[in-house]
DNA sequence: TGATCTCCGACCAAATCAGTCGTACAAAAG
DNA sequence: CTTTTGTACGACTGATTTGGTCGGAGATCA
């Protein structure tokens, strides 16, 4: 549950990867474009393309047209939050479909709803962890890891 | 986006309910039927019931059969995590794809893949918030609201 | 001018989800 | 002990969403 779309993963694949190549070694910023990010992390291309398309409305990265032309970062990494990237990409955010509905209307259940409140908190807490992560934190540690002591067995989760 | 699905959103409702009708004012536990949660917040009967039934079966809440019969909280409302009924019902908390698969298989892209740690570090920290609330949480401060000052007018949410 | 690349719209297919129908079973009533 | 009532339960179907595809137009550089 709570899966995120292809949409999302492709695009925050393709932003690290800009990043990198942007931020990364060498001094000089160099422009991807999407065929080779397609290529790096075996995505179907026109839908990456429209990924991007999506996240350049968005201000997040800039596109430059013609041959040699491709993608560079829109701003710092450090500017980039996770929520404003997955918010361009898959809508605003929203546990519940009356998440950030006007009053009365389209929730037959609203007036004895009694979980609102609650599920808004989460929702919001959600949304602080998200937009306090950015492009940057994706970066540096991300050392291929092996942490799966976390959330693996602990639960008792019947399947 | 990450919007839960109607399943969860009636499951959370109908244990709300459960659990005021067994812990409220009286003491006596009151068993509570299908026909009487659907009809209170407008839910169709049957998908109501397929839900009760997961439910049921996670022991998060006891079945009664025959006349009179219905349904009572398994365990007590401290002891029910949102994570546990939600996962119950929509399956385990999984971010992206490959969050609980082992090694190689099934992600072309895994071994380049570049934001698997990151995220799996949100993945974690919204669990910890599902795993530390709990039915009990629910039932407190649900003062039937007309809280619209929250989230009506400003986009800019704050804390 | 021609080749290469992004942009943009519409389009299709597969998967998932919300909702329905019919049956089996347990408890109360006669 | 049989009937009747109301429940749980599981299989089934229709609708919405999502992942993925296709074709063309405009921009830029050699």
């Amino acid at each position: 549950m709570l899966k995120l779309s292809k949409k999302a993963d492709y695009g925050l694949m393709a932003l690290q990867h800009i990043a990198s190549n942007q931020y990364g070694d060498v001094a000089h910023a160099r422009v991807v474009n999407t065929k080779e990010i397609a290529e790096e992390y075996h995505i179907p291309v026109e839908l990456l393309a429209k990924v991007l398309q999506t996240l350049s409305k968005s201000g997040i990265i800039e596109s430059h047209n013609g041959p040699k032309g491709g993608y560079l970062l829109g701003k710092n990494p450090r500017e980039i939050t996770i929520a404003h990237v997955l918010e361009s990409l898959e809508g605003p955010l929203g546990i519940m479909d009356c998440s950030h509905e006007k009053d009365g209307d389209a929730c037959m259940q609203r007036e004895h709803c009694n979980i609102r409140t609650p599920l808004l908190k989460i929702q919001n807490s959600i949304y602080q962890l998200l937009n306090n992560m950015t492009l940057q934190d994706m970066l540096g540690g991300t050392p291929l890891i092996t942490i799966q002591s976390v959330a693996t067995e602990q639960q008792g989760v019947e399947r």
